[in-house]
Order: C-alpha cells, then sequence, then structure tokens
DNA sequence: AGTTGTATGTCAAACGTTTATCATTTTTAT
DNA sequence: ATAAAAATGATAAACGTTTGACATACAACT
C-alpha cells in the first residue's frame, strides 16, 4: 500500500504530529528533525494524500477551466499560459471541453464543484448560465459576461475592429466586408464589428457584414465564402479570427484573387502559431501573454479573499500585427 | 456554507444512510425515498464532496494527462479528443504541460500522485524517467517507451516515413530529404526516419537526413531550412511533422521555389487543423480519434483491473492525405 | 401463523490528514 | 541554579462520506 503519515512517522523515528508539523512548517522544530522527517519522506516516496488534507479545510489547488475546445489554437495556446502560470503558483488545472454546449457546461461546473476546486476561470461561448451566480465559488470570465459579479477579462474589442477596418482602408480598400460569428448578446465578437462599423461610417463607407455561424465545419464556411466573395466585389476582408481569415485566403485562391492587390484581408487573434507559420497575415494580436496573467491574478486574489472588490470589466489593448495581406 | 448529507436528509426527512444508499443505489430502496431525496438534493444543490467519498476508498475519476505543449495543435487535438471521451465516461482530466523538462515531468507525476488520480496519460518528449516504474499507477503512454510495463500506443510511424518517401518518388522527385527532430532513442520520429531511409535505399536512392532540434524557434527553424534549401538542390523534402512542413512551404515561397513542380513536400501528422485549413498539404494522417480511443480504453481496463495483460505495443495504420505539394 | 423480502433507521468505524490541547523533555540564557 | 524558550509527544476531535452490523417495521406470501 501507499505510504502514509504514519509510516514516515514511524522510519523517522518521531511522531505523526512531528510529520505533519514539518510538512505544514508549524509550531518548533529543530533542523535535525527536519532533516530526518525530509529523509524517510525520500525513502518511502511519500506524497501526501491532497484528499484527506483538502478535506481536513485546507484549499484544494485546483482551478478549473472552462473553453469551449482546445483544439482551436486560440483556446489551446490560452489555456497552455494560464496552465503554466498556475502550476508555477503550485496549483493544478482540470480542463473542460463545454464544446459550447450550455447542458455540457452546467455538467462541468457540478462536476469542478464537487471535486471542490478553488476556483474557476471561464471562457465558453454559452450564455444564460445562471448556475454561475448560485456557486459561491470566485470565477473569473475570459470576454464574456456571465454573471453580475463575474469579472470579464477581455481584448479591446472595439479598436480591434476598428484597427483593423482602418488598416485595410489605408492599404487601398474602399469595399470592405467582416466575416464574423453570429452574434448574440454579450458575445465578444460584437466589439469587434462595432468597432469595424463605426470606423467604417466615420470615414463614409458602408459596413457589410456576413455572420458566419460559429458551429459551421470549415468545410461549410469556405463554401459560403466562396459565394459571398463571388457575388461581391469587395476589395477587403476583416475577418472575425485568423482561421477564418485562412479560409478566406485559400478561396481567394481559388478565385485567383491575388492578395493584396486585388483583395485585402485582416485577421484577429494573433497566436503564436499564426504569426509563426503564417507571418504574412495581416493581424490584431490579442495579448495572450497578458490576458493569461491578469485571469490568473485575479482569480488567486478572490481565492484569497472571496469578497476582494474587482473591476467588472478589464480590457487590455490589442495590436496590429502588420504582415503583408493588408 | 454549502449543504451536506446531513442537510439533505433533514430536508428529506430520511436518515443520513439513507441518502447516501440512494446517492450510491445500495440496498433496498423505495421509489417514494428516492424521489424525496433527489428533490432535497436538488432544492439544496448538494454537490457530494468527491474528496470525502474518495478518502473513504472510492476511486476520484480523475486522470493525469502528461504532455509537452497543447499549445501545439497535435497534442491539443489529441487531448482534447480524450477529454472528451474521458468526460462521457465520468472522468475528469488533470492537465499537465510538461514542456519536455523532465524535472516538470517529475514533479507533475508527484502532484499527480498526491491527488490520487486513478490514472495516467503520457505523452512527453523525455525519456528517462524512471519514476513512471516505482508508481503502482495505471499508466499508458502515448508513441514513447516509458517503462516496460507501461504499454505503448502509437501510429505506424515507420510505414508513414516509407509512404511519405513512395509518394515523394512517386510525384517526381529524385532528390528527397527529411527533416526531423534530433533523434534520441524512443522518440517516435526515429521511426519515420527508418521508415523513410528504408524506401529511398529500396529504389536507390540517397538518404538525406536533416536533423533540426525539437527545441528551435520557428523563427532558427525557418533559418536552417532556407540554408539548408539554398546549399542542396532537393526536389523533394518529408517533414516528420506538418508544422515543419509549413514553415519549408514558406521557405520555398521565399526562394521562389514552386510546389509542386520544383519542391515536392510531404508532411505528418495530419490533425484536423491542417486538414481543414491547409487542405493543399499532401501529409501522413495518424488516426487521432482511434488513438484518443483505444488510450483511453486501455487506460480503463487497467484501472479496473491493475493486473490485466496488456500489449507492450499497439500500432495503428496511418493514412497519405494526398493534396498538391506532392 | 410464521416466513420472507423490502424498506428504513441507529450507531459506529473507517479513510488520511490537520490541529488544538496538554504534557513532557531538552536546550539555552541569565 | 533557575527560568524561559524550544522541541517533541500523546491524544483526540474534526473534515464529509461510505459501509457494515444490527434492529425494527410493514407488506406479501404460504
Amino acid at each position: 500500500m501507499k505510504p502514509k503519515l504514519n509510516d514516515v512517522a514511524q522510519l523517522a523515528g518521531v511522531s505523526v504530529t512531528t510529520v505533519s508539523r514539518v510538512i505544514n512548517d508549524h509550531g518548533y522544530l529543530s533542523e535535525r528533525t527536519k532533516q530526518k522527517v525530509f529523509a524517510a519522506m525520500r525513502e518511502l516516496h511519500y506524497q501526501p494524500n491532497n484528499m484527506a488534507r483538502s478535506l481536513q479545510g485546507k484549499n484544494t489547488q485546483l482551478v478549473g477551466l472552462i473553453f469551449s475546445d482546445i483544439s482551436n489554437p486560440f483556446f489551446a495556446e490560452l489555456v497552455s499560459r494560464i496552465e503554466k502560470i498556475l502550476f508555477a503558483k503550485n496549483y493544478k488545472v482540470i480542463l473542460c471541453n463545454s464544446a459550447d454546449d450550455p447542458q455540457k457546461e452546467r455538467d462541468y461546473l457540478q462536476m469542478l464543484m464537487a471535486n471542490q476546486v478553488d476556483g474557476i476561470i471561464a471562457g465558453a461561448h454559452n450564455l444564460g448560465i445562471e448556475e454561475y451566480k448560485q456557486y459561491g465559488l470566485p470565477i473569473i470570465s475570459f470576454d464574456r459576461y456571465l454573471s453580475d459579479n463575474v469579472p470579464i477579462v477581455s481584448s479591446d474589442n472595439f479598436n480591434g475592429g476598428w484597427l483593423a477596418a482602418q488598416t485595410l482602408q489605408q492599404a487601398g480598400a474602399d469595399k470592405i466586408a467582416i466575416f464574423t460569428g453570429k452574434s448574440h448578446a454579450g458575445s465578444p465578437t460584437n466589439g469587434r464589428r462595432e468597432g469595424y462599423e463605426a470606423y467604417l461610417t466615420q470615414h463614409g463607407l458602408t459596413p457589410h457584414v456576413h455572420e458566419l455561424p460559429f458551429e459551421l465545419s470549415p468545410a461549410l464556411k469556405t463554401m459560403e465564402i466562396r459565394t459571398i466573395l463571388e457575388n461581391h466585389d469587395y476589395n477587403g476582408v476583416f475577418c472575425s479570427d485568423d482561421l477564418t481569415a485562412l479560409l478566406t485566403a485559400n478561396v481567394a485562391q481559388q478565385l485567383k484573387l491575388t492578395i493584396p492587390t486585388e483583395l485585402r484581408l485582416v485577421g484577429y487573434d494573433g497566436t503564436a502559431l499564426i504569426r509563426n507559420y503564417h507571418p504574412n497575415l495581416t493581424t490584431i494580436e490579442q495579448p495572450l501573454a497578458d490576458i493569461s496573467t491578469l485571469l490568473v491574478s485575479l482569480l488567486l486574489q478572490r481565492i484569497a479573499d472571496a469578497n476582494c472588490k474587482l473591476e467588472a470589466k478589464y480590457t487590455l489593448p490589442v495590436k496590429l500585427i502588420k504582415g503583408t495581406t493588408a
């Protein structure tokens, strides 16, 4: 069987109390006993049982991460960063792919509660989850409204949309469309569209909004995009995420539209993946490092003090990544 | 405070024993009491404390996932799939990004032990982790040798390399290089190189092996590739992963090498991401769905019966995805 | 009538750890 | 030598749940 506190105590020739004191650095302890105990722990490969510890009242040092799907590179990078930061602070991460399914999201919430997580970072795309309120658990949200007392961290979507439109115009485009996700209240892509629209109308251009349902498969999305590009003579397109921008670039190639002379293209997100493997793509970069750091930092504050006052919304600046597509 | 078993019992007007019986479906129970208890649980938003349950002997239903870095799309997709399958089977996932750092990997192992996970699926890239042996925990490995009693699931790397070489030759290439990771014993990319070499030598061609250190940044890798392509007149390149293939394609474009007429290109992995967003890339697809299913299935077998006999190695077939680059 | 099966209850031990209390011993300082 | 401080131990309660032992009650069969 696995070694337990008692076994360590026996091997070290001390009492359980002392071993526990050593582990928790509690009360008076001589250097000599500490060493004896550590030696015994090493020899037995002893690992304190976290279940028992947290039953006692200790934190579980577990954090739940709810995102729609980490096979999306944007979330993959975000989750990867968050995990790294949390691990460095001695927290572990329980991963939840909600797949944008409200029921799954609810199930995940239940499960995380049952596992006594110390807090949750959520960045899924569903809305109307009333449940987030009732659990008196520290929660921080990424780029999405969950409930009144849940702080939101996001990048400056409005300015991002504005910047994208500006970039397209300054690159010579004057018939500029936006390809974005279905807009429901609270969705982050709304801000991007609004920024885009604001820039265009302020500069005497007409916005052309095309909503591509988020859940569409890439193949279907490609078809839609092809139809759109064939039936309008846009010379500039702002895609509200980089993956859609890639699809658009593919379609442009099929249609023999040269980029950027005939069609200018701007994406959104600017993950490391895109910057590294598609350096040509002009895009709006979300500051993923800062976002991750802030998300974690806010969560830990809430965990340390459940009532600590936090802002309702934290907006981080975006950055234009100038490629060759616009 | 959070509701506990006792509160549910009081509200339902039954004993704690009965509530516990309902939850665990244990012993005789009338439909009426069951309903009463469920109603009370719902009303209180009761969630059994998993810490207490597992202390008492129940499984934690937690599985540790150790991968080098999920910001790599290949691992992102793999982890995403594994998580989905496990969630459907009522398991939760603790995510570990080992970053190919043996010390981090050791720390993660310790942590997972401390959290009483029921098992581990590991697909990191380090070797020589003796620790995997001593923990008497069900472990399944993806594409990597860990220890004698740890079953390995992998795709048919040798055949993949063979197929890639064959595809390049049949597309008209006769000076065919391979860009692969540093080869250390046990690394999966070795098989791919061996398959490539075997095909070439058997067909009277000379293998040209270029090892690009795995940890090189994409920018440095790009420089390396550029140097290589400038100094040799290869007309076919097999990259042992798709991301390197993308870099190679970028470099080819810079050097005005047309693909596939002047340079033929084959990648490896064939994630959904690549298939969806780079449908042109000819690549060798690893069966990620089958791999995930098998990894989980083997792990659950081991969890159910720690001594169940499993094969040392499970090799799944790969598939050529014919694009336009070779 | 007695037997059996079903349904519930009471009680207490157990899981592995933490922590408080009280007691005791050893060390150090004066 | 004496007091104070430091180091350890023994004991037990607590965390929330499961589970077994045992008791009781009521129904439905013979």
